[in-house]
DNA sequence: AATATATGTTAGCACCGACTAACTGATTTG
DNA sequence: CAAATCAGTTAGTCGGTGCTAACATATATT
């Protein structure tokens, strides 16, 4: 399975999830991204059937080594990135939603110039 | 018509070719963005079909206005986008590939904020 | 003139990634 | 306890955007 920018995302928001709120289900993805209920369970679906995902018997979700480190680096990326993007002058929103598009498209040599000159 | 990245991204690469070479056929545009000739031939009677751009007998396509806007506005981000990078010390070819695909996701605002510090 | 090459088109296909409809099973509520 | 609600799944659909196969034409070559 190649991870594309949906399945990026959907790592991503698990992090984001779990960091708020300690656990995560599907349903918590499909309210917090705006999807459908069947549009997370598929792609939940692949995410466990290739590893970077484990499902208990409750549905709760957590991050298998693999998905965490894809998660990781795109939040990491989105934080840089949103808050490089206000301190610019972006409004917030904005910023957090162009963010959420940039982080998935960018080679790491791009997003690493771009973090030093955040500072 | 919704103008969708793919959309944005002909007609970016029409004026591109048109720039350099003066006349646009199909077949230039297949061969720059290496996509096959149907492809290309589908998308042009898309754009064709709702006023973006024309076709003579001979093939040669021009923009129309609205195409033209969108096309120059790709091409302006485009250029502000990977000169900027490369100020920043990414390789050329990595600067332009991710320009290209930055360009599509930004809004108006982060373009600005962004062409602002590129100065 | 016959053939080859270049360009464009149509038809049909595949994949991605969303969707709705309809079902299951568990839990909550009146 | 019966009914409602909640969470998850499966099956099937759809739009976007690329592809190949096959064909139509025009032009160039031999």
């Amino acid at each position: 399975m190649i991870i594309r920018e949906s399945a990026e995302n959907y790592l991503e928001t698990i992090l984001m999830i779990q960091n708020r709120k300690g656990i995560v289900r599907s349903i918590d993805i499909a309210n917090e991204l705006d999807f459908s209920k069947p549009s997370v369970s598929v792609a939940m679906k692949n995410l466990r059937e290739n590893g970077y995902i484990d499902m208990d018997a409750n549905g709760c979700i957590t991050l298998l080594e693999s998905g965490r480190e894809i998660a990781e680096k795109m939040y990491e990326r989105h934080l840089t990135l949103s808050n490089w993007l206000i301190t610019l002058g972006v409004n917030e929103k904005t910023a957090v939603e162009d963010a959420c598009r940039i982080e998935h498209v960018i080679s790491s040599e791009t997003f690493e110039a771009i973090k030093k000159i955040a500072k």
